[in-house]
DNA sequence: GCGGTATAGTTTCATTTGTAACCATCTTGA
DNA sequence: TCAAGATGGTTACAAATGAAACTATACCGC
């Protein structure tokens, strides 16, 4: 009974303080601003994230197969898949077959796939600004070192696991 | 001719590099960390992330309600309710009715639920502190930092759109 | 060349997630 | 006191997501 107690009691001592815990603010901060960005593409373009992301990668990657787009953006291959189809159909993406292996395709934006992407660019800048306006520019320094020693560290521990 | 291959010129002079846009940079780090603490969590309890979450913040704030739940995640409503539903079939938390309000539940850990969140808790501070790891002392300050502001500034965002 | 294996990409199906409609209870104000 | 909202929570349905199976092509060793 008081052992009992006793160790509800430790357990919540040991609490994690959920809004200091760093995977939860990574998850939130990243909830809140993926949900605006994703509302002004689908709501301007009735593009998806993974949409606007193949789009992006294909913008500066011409003639990237759908391999090339996992690789980049670390999708998973069947959203890159469907993404791909959906741009396709949309004609913003042309699709063709690469002449020395048949099973690759080879993607790039189609004029109007280029338009889209150049009217998508100043409203992605922009949201990006507002978010780093917020920050002074030794901050943004660091945010930078962090965030790529953060992504190694978080490979890592896919990697140990 | 001359000006669609200028147009086309344009839009790749003006391309993001995806790899260094912010919101692109948080989601990667984000996803990549949420994977690996979800496998965790899953392979030890069964539980998924949203579960876990409930699970913390009742650690920490017992007798909540599933509105206080939603208030202090920021989870969706039906998210806590599932999650609540599945802790509660499971017998790891206790759902009772509120005197004064009948509408609302109280909620709580039950011995169970305490145990599991006691041997989560090592799990993910290791998880935590590996990350962390990679960073030095005055990094991580800055990324508390810069944390906190970024969500402000995240949340302006979806409130000025 | 030919069987075995690897790779590119799609399809299928199960699970998760989100939106909207819904029910129950409470509050407010005539 | 009772009608008209407001709030807490669940249910139902639709859309997004992920894992695994599948098709087609290419490579590799014999």
């Amino acid at each position: 009974m008081a052992s009992e107690a006793t160790a509800r009691q430790k357990a919540l001592e040991d609490a994690i303080e959920l809004e200091h815990f760093l995977p939860y603010r990574l998850s939130r901060l990243t909830n809140t601003v993926s949900n605006a960005i994703a509302e002004l593409y689908r709501d301007s373009f009735g593009l998806s994230i993974p949409d606007w992301r193949v789009l992006a990668v294909l913008a500066r990657f011409p003639d990237s197969s759908a391999q090339d787009l996992v690789t980049r953006t670390r999708m998973d291959k069947v959203a890159v898949s469907r993404s791909v189809a959906r741009l396709v159909e949309r004609e913003l993406v042309n699709r063709s077959i690469d002449s020395n292996d048949r099973r690759l395709s080879r993607l790039s934006l189609s004029d109007g796939g280029v338009e889209v992407y150049r009217r998508i660019v100043p409203m992605a800048r922009d949201c990006e600004a507002r978010l780093l306006e917020s920050l002074s520019a030794k901050q943004r320094q660091a945010l930078d070192d962090v965030l790529m020693a953060l992504q190694a560290a978080a490979d890592e521990l896919t990697a140990t696991s």
